[in-house]
DNA sequence: CAATAGCCAAATGTATCCAAAATCTTCCAG
DNA sequence: CTGGAAGATTTTGGATACATTTGGCTATTG
């Protein structure tokens, strides 16, 4: 069985925000889609709100929706969060990593250094660190740091271009370092390599607010 | 000019989730909710999914909405997710809080000590902590930390209810050690005491498990 | 008597149509 | 030439009607 149309909606449109399709501030006609996924406007108002919910997109009464923008504050504000949110999932997720899923996590590791092109990069950094939380059951947290992921994705994509992959040096030795963690069972030595990964991140953003303009 | 329909519906059911009229696992007929505030189904649809958005409720496709429900690990995790935010969050609204505000914290931490019913106890409690956020700019932090509360006003409420009003001597020196850090604008302190006031309910929550039935 | 297949009722999902609001265009006045 | 106001166009919001799915009830059968 087909999933529903909304949640087709949902998915394909989260996909090319998160790819860079769709860009923060760009609008999105309900007609339009309707149009595209060949329904009605019904199911396509329905998946906005999803990604309203979400955080990708904003909605205004009688207005329209629009690819959700992060000021500067508000990415620094989204990067405190997720320095103290991501190694508590950790800690969840660690004791019940698999062995298949510690080696996924060293081929990426291996991967990341070695990847020459933006968007590799982007999605295996991201595949990483969402695989290294997928031993954390369900629930709030989750969820949280998967929306903070989400909504942060297009200035970390932004940062990259800017900086390029060679500046990345530091990145693959926090990586190393938060795998050894997970490796030997460490939470707090792998939370405090995430903690400080993620920091460095923010600061170096940061120095960096013309991504904001 | 009235607010829009979906609004309404969202605003007054967000209330009667929060003040307990409708409790975790009951079901919402769209039906029902639209006749109830003369509108049709489409925008009870639209405020449904804004509440699924906010985590108050949980639709399944074909089958429903129904208020969410935590398990006792669930709300376990909020409160380390509290622990960790709303320090934070603190952090960032004790330098813009205007004096009237402080006052009114001031009458609030008096208030609930002398306050005899439950829920106006929780009413207190919780304008005394959102309050407390107030200086902080709107964003995705305060977004987080207001949907926790919310989503475990419901538990905070049979707590309280279980154990009774007298039992809660050392909250309100917590409350007092909170207000004086933000008096003399002193973050880390407040931040502390607040962190040390969310980790003390969630291990006496942690040993009423009773509650999660 | 228990179990399963099929039917029926109730609730959700979708499409079409109309109304209301916002934006854009155009035209006029200063 | 610029600023603003009024009308036209576009887009979203809401209601009614129809289709689809689910879950339970009943009846039939092993």
């Amino acid at each position: 069985m087909a999933s529903s149309a909304p949640s087709r909606v949902v998915e394909t449109l989260r996909e090319e925000i998160l790819n860079g399709t769709l860009v923060p501030g760009e609008r999105l006609r309900q007609e339009d889609i309707a149009l595209r996924f060949g329904a009605s406007r019904q199911p396509v108002r329905d998946a906005l709100r999803q990604l309203e919910g979400d955080g990708l997109i904003t909605m205004v009464a009688n207005a329209g929706a629009w690819v959700s923008k992060l000021s500067e504050r508000e990415c620094y504000e989204a990067y405190q969060m997720r320095e103290r949110l991501e190694p508590l999932l950790l800690s969840h997720s660690i004791p019940n990593l698999t062995g298949q899923q510690i080696k996924r996590l060293s081929d990426l590791v291996r991967d990341i250094e070695n990847s020459h092109d933006i968007e590799q990069f982007l999605r295996l950094d991201r595949e990483f660190h969402l695989l290294s939380y997928s031993g954390a059951e369900p629930g709030m947290l989750r969820e949280f740091v998967e929306r903070i992921w989400n909504t942060t994705q297009h200035y970390r994509r932004a940062y990259v271009k800017l900086s390029g992959l060679a500046s990345s040096e530091v990145t693959h030795l926090e990586h190393k370092l938060i795998l050894d963690g997970i490796v030997h069972g460490d939470a707090v030595q792998a939370g405090q390599a995430l903690e400080g990964h993620i920091r460095r991140t923010r600061i170096t953003l940061s120095q960096h607010k013309e991504i904001f303009s």
